[in-house]
DNA sequence: GACTTTGTTCATTTTTGTTTGAACAAACCC
DNA sequence: GGGTTTGTTCAAACAAAAATGAACAAAGTC
């Protein structure tokens, strides 16, 4: 049997201190607003609060959330671009720290979760535009292309937005 | 026993027919980005692609949904500006039609579910500057309020940038 | 006043989405 | 090779959110 030797303890299901248990939370919440699974704000939160970067274990060990949940929620954070990967010779563990600028995770989010969706949009309302031609009272089909039109503007304004926003939270 | 004499037919269960169909579904995804139940979207979407006002009894009869999700439904859209009541007289029910002007959407949604989120979060973030005075470590305390400043500094791009993204979306 | 229509509320049911943890794979160690 | 550590996957369990529908209130009709 090989002895340990951590360098770190083992973290006895010792409770968050008060900073972070509130900076976690504060993370859940926020992430809650974007549509994001409460495990990605735990994650991110704690990295965000912690000096040092963490691994897969010590996330399980503090949060108290399963492997499977820290695989995951890593996957998703490192997907958005809110975690980077640090190699820490001396141990085969991989360790996380968070990406901090604004600018970096609001592209992330941007690229992971609006673009797609404005994409996949803009295909519907092509498809739309074609069932529109079946329809045989002029006026309903008057009235359909006008609210198929104004759906195409704001897909456009959507897309326009998006790099502006970029700008002003990259500062 | 009173005669009904509706003017419009009691719609037994035909199903939504394929234009409508599509324009709902859109409205369903889209709303789901937002964090909205799904009703709300099938409620928008069918008030959207739909040339007369409709009642209450109409969203339940072609969206087959509940009176229960059609109420609950039509006051969140009211509440986020999204439709209006309009009255008809002849007749006692509301009937409702939709707002179509991105503007008006998108501020009502800002104003619903964007800003108080980060009017909280700026009162939690208030409150974390407080418990950090609690920290002896001095190295700790300058790596906390370094990390609180940050989220201060997230919470005024975010405010600063909604006016601007109105602005953008009112075209 | 008795009855009908319209719409709301809210406890229960249903659906959806998240988390869990056991099984597994990959890489390393001796 | 056998054993250990690290991390992933995915079916099942669980929790959170939404939808339902019965009970109710309000307002109208006769």
């Amino acid at each position: 049997m090989m002895q340990p030797m951590k360098d770190r303890p083992a973290a006895v299901h010792s409770a968050l201190p008060p900073i972070e248990r509130q900076v976690v939370s504060f993370f859940v919440d926020g992430v809650r607003v974007l549509g994001l699974p409460r495990s990605i704000g735990e994650i991110y939160g704690l990295l965000f609060i912690s000096q040092e970067s963490l691994s897969l274990d010590d996330l399980v060990d503090r949060l108290q959330i399963s492997k499977g949940s820290a695989s995951q929620g890593l996957r998703m954070l490192k997907n958005l671009g809110a975690v980077r990967e640090v190699e820490n010779s001396a141990d085969r563990r991989t360790y996380y720290q968070p990406a901090v600028e604004l600018k970096r995770l609001a592209g992330g989010f941007i690229r992971e979760q609006i673009r797609p969706h404005l994409e996949s949009g803009k295909s519907k309302i092509a498809q739309l535009n074609a069932a529109a031609n079946d329809v045989e009272d002029p006026a309903k089909r008057q009235f359909i292309d006008d609210r198929l039109d104004r759906l195409d503007a704001w897909m456009r304004s959507g897309t326009q937005v998006l790099p502006i926003l970029q700008k002003i939270l990259g500062q």
